[in-house]
DNA sequence: TTAAAATCATTTGGGTACGAACGAATGTAT
DNA sequence: ATACATTCGTTCGTACCCAAATGATTTTAA
């Protein structure tokens, strides 16, 4: 009645993720959420090392490098602090991330008009024809990720991981107060 | 009638998200794909970040540390090609996380018995009390990230995450002949 | 006005993370 | 038996990743 829409068996668990059940069920541990989190971390972890080897390597890019770019080319001109932010990264290790994407002519430092500490970073012209050319290649790579979902599935998933991150979000705002 | 199991409402988009999104609709290259993919990076970020301070610090473990043990302490004693592939890591960065492990004594190195080139992983006790008293600890901000979940989307977003993952595995496999 | 506080990006140090190259050990074929 | 190829873990070089310390700059307060 309320049974899922997915009109597909439900996939196998691996040897790995059964491996695990059975040893958490042993020692009196396992909870259903294990499945959901663990592979979140799988999938990502593919999906990272196999966009890296077919699309970002030969544009010299790494994972996080394309990242910053992507935050770079959606919002225009940004701080250091903001752009590593969005990148999800530490304003440290941004500065090294720069360094190999200026080293590539990607994007510029200049300096701050008002504020002699501030940096703004500007994504240069070579930058944007990057990503205008890598993009649409990445992009691909996500349609093939879920193309094997139902259209059902992919909206309550697509919601689901949305209200996780609110979630996540919620606790670390606490844990910092 | 072919709805959504899902009662509430749709969570709103991030303000970064509908950034994103605007951007790419006006260079015509917006695609549904992106909301899941790159949440579910978001997701992972944000919670490895949150385990590492919350729980992993305080024994002196790094996310990939927990993983490792992990892996030793489901599997049991491993060789080290195997602890890599089920870690999600390469040999080589494998090498120096053990280094690490072993010096807070929660793994040790032993020679295999039939094969001089090969190492055999071992748990220590002291090792095996780590992930007695880490796991669950670990294992409540699993609980937690999927808690304003339905019990349904639940459902769906596990078995989802599954076939995406096993999407990607065909590619890479594919790939890489 | 000038010393102290706050706020920037960067540097530092420890720890991953990878592919490629290496050397040691094992297996195989002559 | 002795080259040869294969298969191990490790090392190397480069890049990432963070928190904490640093140094430069601006703001605030006395």
């Amino acid at each position: 009645m309320k049974k899922s829409t997915n009109n597909k068996d439900h996939p196998k668990l691996s040897k790995a993720e059964e491996k695990a059940k059975q040893h958490l069920i042993s020692v009196g541990l396992y909870g259903r959420s294990v499945s959901v989190v663990s592979n979140a971390f799988r999938f990502t972890s593919i999906f990272r090392n196999f966009s890296e080897n077919q699309v970002l390597k030969e544009f010299n890019l790494s994972f996080s490098g394309f990242v910053v770019m992507w935050v770079l080319w959606v919002w225009g001109d940004l701080e250091t602090a903001t752009l590593a932010r969005n990148a999800g990264i530490a304003k440290s290790t941004l500065t090294g991330i720069l360094t190999t994407l200026e080293k590539h002519g990607y994007c510029r430092k200049e300096p701050h008009s008002d504020d002699g500490r501030r940096v703004v970073v500007h994504i240069t012209q070579a930058g944007e024809n990057l990503m205008e050319e890598v993009f649409p290649k990445f992009h691909e790579i996500e349609n093939l990720a879920v193309s094997e979902l139902t259209s059902d599935d992919f909206e309550t998933t697509k919601d689901s991981l949305r209200t996780m991150l609110g979630t996540m979000e919620k606790l670390t705002k606490q844990s910092k107060s």
